[in-house]
DNA sequence: TTATCACCTG
DNA sequence: CAGGTGATAA
């Protein structure tokens, strides 16, 4: 493989100063990426002339932008067209290139300052394309070779043009470009245009990281800037630029890098009539060394990552892979991913995992290696909304509007437990316990928000049930990492684990975990009321984002154990009172709701009296008493096994447990 | 043999 | 609430 383009593209581009910086680490990004990828041909020049072709709409006002980028820009335009979703006035700009003020598109408003801010415009595209570009778009005589360089790589995919590309293309761009394109038309003949569009969109998600990344540098080269020349600092509101409606799909980005790069030109423009034209020029200079650095770093930066994700087929992306890859990668990859399986919050549940890193990764450019923590962190904070469900309020406010900062979620911040439950549990239950009979009416007391989002309300009621859930939630945005050395026990969220438990039940993806925490047992108890006796179906079945072993499986079984041991010494214990009481007539013991021993259990299994005992414990209780209370009169107790009558009696007398426990982990 | 249970203990 | 134990049923 001819190694040695790329090599001599970014030295020759760079004069010397690339080196400096870290030349090997993107060279052999770029290097590898630039054969083992069609999209590879696209030379990094192109993209950039691309990403600013909007900006160059008067290349006649300054001669030498008009000499650098007659040809080339013009021609990358047109190409990047054929499959980019960029704006139709580039075609028009690519009709006539060098000597064509957007007309006819009808989208630009052209005010005074038009000509004034596309000459700026041109220059600073003149300075980064030149950077970045063909490393002999300096030469006169080259202009030709840049277009053939930027034509070639379409031409490549296309077989029909391949003698015309033999013949003017430079020996070493034949080889670098025209390999993997040779082999290219072959094993594509019969999906043209499945690959043409797949390739576009590529190109379209190349483009957005571009801008991203572009926009990055433009903003360190204006620091730079205006650290060197503080006094033209006032100067950056030259912006009145158009907003061309063609672009609005890039309107946040784009809006601000045209802002950025009205302002860079402006400055430009300003050290011309002062200083003078041999001054500035030296001074761009010292610019364009600075900007290339960035800008070749970058663009490998980008080009790696677009070509890491482009290498793979696409759909079969590792959740790993897909985490690494921009945000707008992101999106349009999911965009594409059929929905697996019968999960539909899978999906979603993954993008959550998987976007915060890819923003977090350009929102800083020194991020380049997120966190693993922070990743997690965002799983929980950062998921886009979901599908609606049919029980959800609708007035609950979904808190992350797609790409939009959501709630920021911040350890060094701390949180009421209020604000993690309410992201924690928005996404988890998605029934409302507002309207079950259990729910205590007395819930609705203290917060307005129990009217819409009654099971945040019933968490936040619970001060166990809260400070449980915060660990919960903590544990949950600590990702892959153990918390057993907080308070929970054998809580371990393994991310591996949240495939499996995803299927299970999608809703709760978030908080999938190989042990019972106290939420659980929580939930147990209150599963108590329903069921003394629960099967280990139902068990598996009301704790969906539990990993059963036999080990859990046997400490569930042990708690309701305990339950109801617990259960049966009150009973014993207040059958014996009611004898010692003398009463006579079993009529005489009820269970009520202010009775001693509803009291004492209600205790137990309901400490935070935040749910509703249904009327049916009520009543079995109360059998359970009288059947206590019958054995010992008739003094049955005296048998060592006297009371397995009675639990036969009583394990008949469980009910199904209410739905809403099988979707919610805590209460 | 395994799972489940009740019981006891800490 | 967990650990241990013995009984029991599958």
């Amino acid at each position: 493989m001819n190694l040695s383009l790329p090599d001599q593209t970014m030295h020759n581009s760079s004069e010397g100063c690339l080196e400096d910086d870290k030349p090997d680490v993107m060279l052999p990004c770029f290097r590898r990426n630039m054969y083992d990828e069609p999209l590879a041909s696209y030379s990094s020049g192109s993209i950039i002339s691309q990403l600013l072709r909007k900006t160059i709409h008067n290349k006649r006002a300054l001669d030498e932008s008009h000499f650098y980028l007659s040809g080339s820009a013009a021609a990358d335009s047109s190409q990047e067209d054929q499959c980019s979703v960029s704006s139709k006035d580039s075609t028009v700009e690519a009709a006539s290139p060098g000597a064509h003020v957007p007309t006819g598109a009808g989208t630009e408003v052209e005010h005074p300052m038009a000509d004034h801010l596309q000459a700026k415009r041109a220059r600073v595209e003149n300075i980064i394309r030149v950077m970045a570009g063909s490393p002999n778009s300096r030469q006169p005589g080259d202009s030709e070779r840049c277009d053939t360089d930027a034509r070639d790589t379409r031409e490549a995919r296309e077989a029909y043009r391949e003698n015309k590309r033999k013949q003017r293309l430079p020996q070493h761009q034949e080889h670098s470009v025209g390999g993997p394109a040779n082999r290219r038309p072959g094993s594509s003949s019969n999906s043209d245009n499945c690959n043409k569009d797949e390739e576009c969109h590529k190109l379209k998600e190349q483009l957005h990281s571009m801008q991203r990344l572009l926009r990055q540098l433009q903003e360190k080269f204006l620091h730079v800037y205006n650290q060197e020349d503080p006094e033209n600092n006032d100067r950056d509101d030259t912006e009145g630029v158009e907003h061309e409606s063609t672009e609005s799909r890039y309107v946040s980005t784009e809006d601000d890098f045209e802002r950025k790069n009205s302002r860079v030109t402006a400055e430009c423009k300003d050290r011309m009539k002062v200083v003078g034209y041999l001054v500035q020029q030296r001074e761009s200079r010292s610019l364009q060394d600075t900007l290339k650095q960035e800008l070749s770093r970058a663009v490998n930066d980008c080009v790696d990552r677009v070509f890491k994700k482009a290498s793979s087929t696409g759909q079969d992306l590792s959740p790993q892979q897909r985490m690494c890859s921009s945000p707008e990668l992101q999106i349009g990859a999911d965009r594409k991913r059929p929905q697996a399986g019968s999960s539909q919050e899978q999906p979603q549940a993954e993008e959550a995992a998987v976007k915060p890193c890819s923003l977090e990764y350009y929102e800083s450019s020194e991020a380049h290696s997120p966190p693993d923590q922070t990743e997690a962190l965002s799983l929980v904070v950062r998921k886009p909304p979901v599908t609606p469900l049919s029980s959800v309020t609708p007035t609950v406010k979904r808190p992350y509007p797609m790409h939009q900062n959501p709630f920021q979620f911040s350890y060094s911040t701390p949180l009421h437990d209020s604000q993690i439950l309410e992201h924690l549990l928005k996404y988890g239950p998605h029934s409302s316990f507002g309207g079950h009979p259990c729910m205590a009416p007395s819930m609705d007391r203290n917060s307005p928000d129990s009217v819409d989002m009654p099971w945040d309300a019933i968490a936040m009621r619970s001060k166990v049930t809260s400070s449980h859930l915060a660990h919960h939630a903590r544990a949950s945005a600590l990702g892959a990492v153990t918390v057993d050395n907080l308070c929970l026990p054998h809580v371990k969220i393994e991310c591996g684990e949240l495939q499996s438990m995803a299927d299970r039940n999608p809703y709760m993806s978030l908080n999938i975990q190989e042990g019972l925490t106290p939420s659980h047992l929580k939930k147990a108890k209150l599963m108590f009321f329903y069921t003394r006796y629960p099967s280990s179906n139902v068990l598996k079945n009301f704790f969906p984002d539990v990993k059963f072993n036999r080990c859990i499986t046997s400490q569930l079984i042990k708690w309701f154990s305990n339950f109801r041991e617990f259960y049966y010494i009150q009973m014993e214990k207040f059958a014996r009172q009611a004898i010692v009481d003398g009463i006579s007539d079993i009529k005489d013991m009820t269970v009520s709701r202010d009775s001693e021993l509803f009291r004492a259990l209600n205790m137990h299994y309901n400490k935070a009296n935040d749910f509703h005992v249904p009327d049916r414990f009520m009543e079995v209780s109360e059998i359970t008493l009288h059947e206590f209370y019958s054995a010992i009169s008739a003094a049955k107790d005296s048998d060592p096994s006297w009371k397995k009558a009675i639990y036969k009696v009583i394990c008949k007398l469980d009910s199904d447990v209410p739905e809403e426990f099988k979707t919610s982990s805590y209460l």
